[in-house]
DNA sequence: TTGAAAGCGCTAACAG
DNA sequence: CTGTTAGCGCTTTCAA
């Protein structure tokens, strides 16, 4: 627990000489940097960041808010943005949400308190909120996969073109009676892929609102879980039995129908085709490997880090916005 | 930003009273009290948390050393972790090391200089260095399966027992020739998991150290990963055509075996039967879903917090150990 | 080129 | 009960 104090009494210089050297900050003679390292060296001093940041008003960490490590895509992003983070000196603090609101805000608060030198936010439940709550605090903020394409900084992948190109994909194969497990009413992100699904099956005219009202339509919410998957499309075949592909809002419910499937006897994709979206690990590794619309969530990591040094070391610029293309993977379910 | 001095100003009282209120220590009337919350509130204060923890020598931090988010073992373990964290006001700094020593030791580093109140090492490359370094940096630190029964404080599961009774399920369903997917040498919970295995098989003799020598043993190393287990199955398989069962070290590289299998056209369980280790989520999606060895990571993770935290407010206690136990999910692939 | 001094925002004695 | 004071370990002027 040496302190810079003991590094100058031992080297026999002041501290601000010491400072210098350890910063590489302003003339220090050859003669005294050398004095400088041994004494650092012999009694292994490592820097208090604390102090350093209470005057600096720095602490080289960033916080990260997801709704959960568990979901499968979420600690792909996280590796992404620790990697980068690292590169540039930086450390991840990690909270979960598991999308409540009033989580998301504690977030905020908490990483104030400890003084991030940015927030990272990924798929927030309440993007505007959670950002002008950063904007408040004054702590620059990026927003990962929120999918609003609004004037907030963010980093996202195109979620309406994958949904377009999932269903152009079904076409192609053959099918016209498609079914659409859907994510959560109000997530963004969710709420694009069903729009791309609806522009995609020529219904342009109807709104998002109207989807739950319209129970004849081949449209039921999985909420994107695996479980809501399996209901889902026990649901959906029922009422739809004229269905021969199912297209999954994503991996995880299209996990669920796939074991719904085949707990019936439905043969995939011979009788009933499933395509999901995301690409997460476990779509390459089930039977019938997972048709799905991949998208590259460590890449997307890296990027909201990136950007997010990269307007901590020039705040001046504006952070811009970047968008992922999504690519269609064919494997096996349809 | 504001200050506990501007605190004080608006509040018309000094910073000590202000201390004193935000943190519930010593007398203050309810009156002075109620002014201070007042002017708190009408200046949206949050205490500095890198201020305070200059003084009180906590930065009510954490550090998590893990070897990769994106094992899917780890975000588990994470979870409980930070969610235990939390309810103690904690939060949590994650570090990758890709299980290279020499990140390991950079994480402590780094984690030293950021100040972390405590270390929760997760599955580390070099439980003793690791272990000592913290010690020597004066930091709190608690193992997470090393699977290391020393002195060295540490939350594990019984990977031993957990391998025996894999086997003993094995041989119950009329297996005698049982093939072993072994993780990496040197790893301590591989290790352990082979042993299991080895004396279950009556090779009790035998060391560690040899089995990579004879060559005539079902025991194929699969490294714990996905395509090691394809590949070490295959091996297997040549050398070995009478195994009637593979034991995998664990699910990832049974996963692996599955696939390879499948390929293959050998029928699981009929020709063929896997049993895996851990239970990630992925063991119970999977055609046929595995039979496995069901570690409780996420209540893993939640002891590896709780005794640290414990330890962090009762420094005097050692840390006691604490030692899960495992048991055995029968499902269809074996 | 370098030492000394002035804080960063807060807690923890210490007098009143 | 409450205001004042002295640091926590570091960076950053400012003279020398």
């Amino acid at each position: 627990m040496a302190t810079i104090k003991d590094i100058a009494r031992t080297a026999g210089v002041g501290i601000g000489t010491v400072s210098r050297v350890l910063n590489e900050t302003g003339y220090v003679s050859e003669e005294t940097r050398q004095k400088v390292w041994n004494a650092v060296k012999s009694l292994q001093y490592v820097p208090n960041g604390i102090a350093r940041a209470l005057v600096t008003k720095r602490t080289m960490a960033l916080g990260v808010v997801l709704h959960d490590l568990m979901n499968p895509y979420v600690p792909t992003i996280a590796r992404g943005i620790e990697d980068e983070a690292r590169r540039h000196g930086y450390t991840m603090m990690v909270l979960d949400t598991d999308w409540q609101l009033e989580h998301e805000l504690r977030a905020i608060t908490i990483l104030r308190q400890q003084a991030v030198d940015g927030i990272i936010l990924v798929s927030p439940a309440n993007t505007e909120e959670m950002v002008s709550k950063c904007q408040d605090e004054n702590i620059p903020v990026i927003v990962v996969d929120s999918g609003d394409a609004s004037a907030i900084s963010h980093i996202t992948a195109d979620h309406y073109k994958g949904a377009r190109d999932a269903v152009a994909w079904a076409k192609k194969q053959g099918h016209t009676h498609i079914g659409f497990l859907a994510g959560p009413a109000g997530l963004r992100f969710a709420d694009l892929r069903l729009r791309g699904y609806l522009d995609s099956m020529g219904l342009t005219d109807l709104s998002l609102e109207e989807v739950d009202q319209r129970k004849e339509l081949p449209i039921v919410r999985a909420e994107f879980l695996f479980e809501g998957g399996r209901a889902a499309t026990e649901a959906l075949l029922h009422a739809h039995p004229e269905i021969t592909c199912i297209f999954a809002g994503n991996d995880m419910s299209a996990l669920g129908a796939l074991q719904y499937l085949e707990q019936q006897g439905i043969a995939v994709p011979e009788q009933i085709a499933i395509i999901g979206f995301d690409d997460i690990f476990i779509a390459s590794l089930v039977h019938p490997r997972l048709t799905t619309i991949r998208q590259p969530m460590y890449e997307i990591g890296v990027a909201a880090a990136e950007l997010l040094m990269q307007h901590l070391s020039a705040p001046e610029c504006p952070i811009p916005q970047r968008v992922f293309d999504l690519t269609l993977v064919v494997r096996e379910s349809c």
